[in-house]
DNA sequence: ACCACGTTTTGGTCTGGGCCGAAACGTTGT
DNA sequence: ACAACGTTTCGGCCCAGACCAAAACGTGGT
């Protein structure tokens, strides 16, 4: 059998909500800085280092210093194995199929970036657009992010088709109430993902309609949006993101 | 939300201390009653009650009903993968005092494994021959029980010191009486704790020897042992065992 | 029908631990 | 050496939830 060692310690660790999304951030392997996390979760910076600490006591995580940053991973591929269970035990609402496990999970972060929406909403979003025809251009393959946000929209050209206009001044974005003078079509490589997510005048009129609309919900104290039940089902069917099951 | 299952939830079931001993208790596919499982996890039954009908709402055990009592046992395979899992990232259990604890702990506790001593005054006495210069070997580590009890006594060699011997004989071993063919010394993998106890000839002996000094005794029921007065101080002296707390 | 007994529900107390902001710490860059 | 910035530590507040005892519930035995 297996042992009797004191399995609520690692458990008591994941059970916090707010470590249990850090957790699940650093699910996909990535290293990241406390601060990062601590947005992420929804959590000022001293709670995030506290929480990590506990991680790091009990194994759960490992740390790497460079600089004045410290960056977080997950300590081994058990911890992996560990949340992935946890994962299909906790529905009520499962997890069916492994697609639709990994499409769950591309909705999973989502978060304004100024004024448009980023995470891997944003960029489903983005990879929506491109889907649906309503944006065209761009060279199939995500440029790596060499100059981090700074430089929107150098490399690749997006352009929005005219099926896109038509489709988009249908789903009430107003075209003419936009500023002149700001681009209409940028892009940010999105830090997460290493893919684009639209920026712009555009990317700014949609968050505004997606919020109208009542599909997403930006949070107050932090970055985060969550999609709503309306939202979930607009959202696929509208830009063709992966439906989740309700 | 979108659609990411909250693995905060079915983590904090198990984090409670007293849940994560119902669950372990039924680790082995057992169905037992919640009277059984109180007085196993140390609580009033009305407590355990509780405990599990969250586990239930959780979907972490099933429950049948045979007359007056409900028989709860763990729901599925994933329960005992993810209970697995947890305990090899577990920290051992700290031995606090082999006093305390209910009748049903002391099993865990200190308990016997065939004809030696196991559990964790089992594992204690190993550390103690160890730390009093008795045997020495070892890696320093234990192993942790990947191959479960398969090979005992292959990976770590543990040999007796000539003061060890010298200890020993003067604490009444009988190194003369012991059958010849059997190995002196092998070591178990502890089950519940994930680390070594003495086996073999010479921990058939001690645990012999412990038992004509009546520092320990056996239980009748079960493989239960109790630590009378005399031994918690005996223990103490002689093999360095943690200070109980009276 | 009644009683006995295992289980669940209810009520009230109490503590562990998460949260934040401010201050301390340590590293990098000027 | 100093300033800037990311991280950790400290102090105080607050709430979720675990605990027990007693009462309510339900099933089986007589």
């Amino acid at each position: 059998m297996f042992g009797d060692a004191d399995i609520a310690v690692p458990a008591a660790l994941i059970a916090e909500p707010a470590r249990a999304r850090i957790l699940q951030t650093l699910g996909d392997g990535r290293a990241l800085a406390v601060s990062v996390l601590a947005q992420e979760a929804g959590v000022a910076t001293s709670t995030a280092s506290g929480h990590l600490g506990k991680l790091l006591d009990g194994g759960l995580v490992a740390v790497e210093q460079h600089g004045r940053h410290r960056y977080y991973r997950l300590a081994d591929e058990h911890v992996s194995e560990l949340l992935e269970l946890l994962g299909t035990l906790a529905p009520p609402r499962q997890v069916r199929s492994l697609r639709e496990g990994t499409a769950a999970r591309q909705v999973r972060q989502a978060r304004t970036c100024y004024d448009h929406l980023a995470g891997e909403l944003g960029v489903a979003l983005m990879q929506g657009l491109l889907d649906k025809g309503v944006l065209s251009g761009g060279d199939g393959e995500f440029v790596a992010g060499r100059d981090r946000l700074s430089a929107p929209g150098s490399a690749v050209d997006y352009r929005l088709t005219e099926h896109g206009f038509e489709t988009l001044e249908s789903f009430g974005i107003d075209f003419a109430a936009m500023p002149k003078r700001r681009p209409l079509i940028r892009y940010c490589v999105d830090w997460s993902e290493q893919r684009h997510h639209l920026s712009g005048a555009l990317g700014a009129a949609l968050l505004d309609r997606l919020v109208t609309l009542d599909w997403v919900r930006p949070a107050r104290r932090n970055r985060a949006v969550a999609v709503t039940e309306a939202g979930l089902a607009g959202l696929a069917e509208t830009f063709g993101l992966p439906a989740l099951d309700s």
